[in-house]
Formats: C-alpha cells, structure tokens, sequence
DNA sequence: AGCCTGACCTAGG
DNA sequence: TCCTAGGCCAGGC
C-alpha cells in the first residue's frame, strides 16, 4: 500500500466529510467535492463511495446525494440494507427514490469550516 | 498505450 | 425552461 498517494488522500478526505454528515441529513457530491478541492471533482466523490466500500471505517454513503436530491447510487448499494430504507431509518422521507425536502435536510460541508 | 465510461456539476444556447 | 456540451480524475477493456 503506498503511503504516498494522491488519490488516497482525495479519498480519505472525502471519507472524512462524509463522516461528518450528522444522521438525518444528507448532502450532495458537488458540495463535498467543493470543500475537498476544485468541486469539478464531484464525479471522483461518487468514485470514493465505491472504493469506501472496502474501508473499515463507516461511511455513510447513503447520506450523499446528488444536487437534485435523487438517489443515484441507489443501484450500488447491497440488497440487504439499501440506500432508500437506511435514510428512512433516519427519518429521511424517500418517494420515487428522491430525498423529500431535501433543501431542509440538506447539510452543507461549508459548515465544518464554520464550526472551526 | 489509447479509448470509453462513470454514485456529477455548471454554463451556454 | 429544456437540451447540449464541456470538464474533472480514475479505472476497466
């Protein structure tokens, strides 16, 4: 495993942000991809969810989203616990695979930086 | 080694 | 207001 790797901290600093999504909130891979680095990166956000798979560490992918609150990475998730019923076990209404009210539920990475 | 695709977003017509 | 095009990085073939 090289330590010294570009992609690896792209990663891991999208992990990071995503671990910080507070439960009962989502985001969207734009605004994640923003924060990390030039937010014309968001396609690789999605591509980090993949590999986030194989972390130990639990990502909360299903709390991320794209811009209009549909839930895209749906088909990525495993049989047993899908994207749609982990946000509704969160209290997160889903129809039509879309995130209702999703601009109240939506939480804005830009807030860690406020929080600092 | 080169081409195509992808859990996206923004901008221009 | 809807549709088309471009851009970014990485992985698969």
């Amino acid at each position: 495993m090289a330590l010294k790797n570009t992609k690896n901290d792209f990663y891991e600093s999208v992990y990071q942000v995503v671990m910080l999504v507070p439960k009962g909130r989502v985001t969207t891979y734009g605004a994640i991809a923003k924060v990390i680095g030039t937010g014309l990166t968001s396609r690789m956000v999605g591509w980090a969810m993949n590999a986030s798979h194989n972390q130990n560490a639990y990502v909360p992918a299903h709390r991320v989203v794209n811009r209009n609150g549909l839930l895209t990475g749906k088909h990525h998730f495993p049989i047993d616990n899908p994207m749609d019923k982990q946000l509704h076990e969160e209290g997160i209404i889903i129809v039509e695979d879309k995130v209702q009210d999703f601009k109240t539920l939506f939480w804005n990475p830009m807030n860690i930086m406020d929080t600092f």
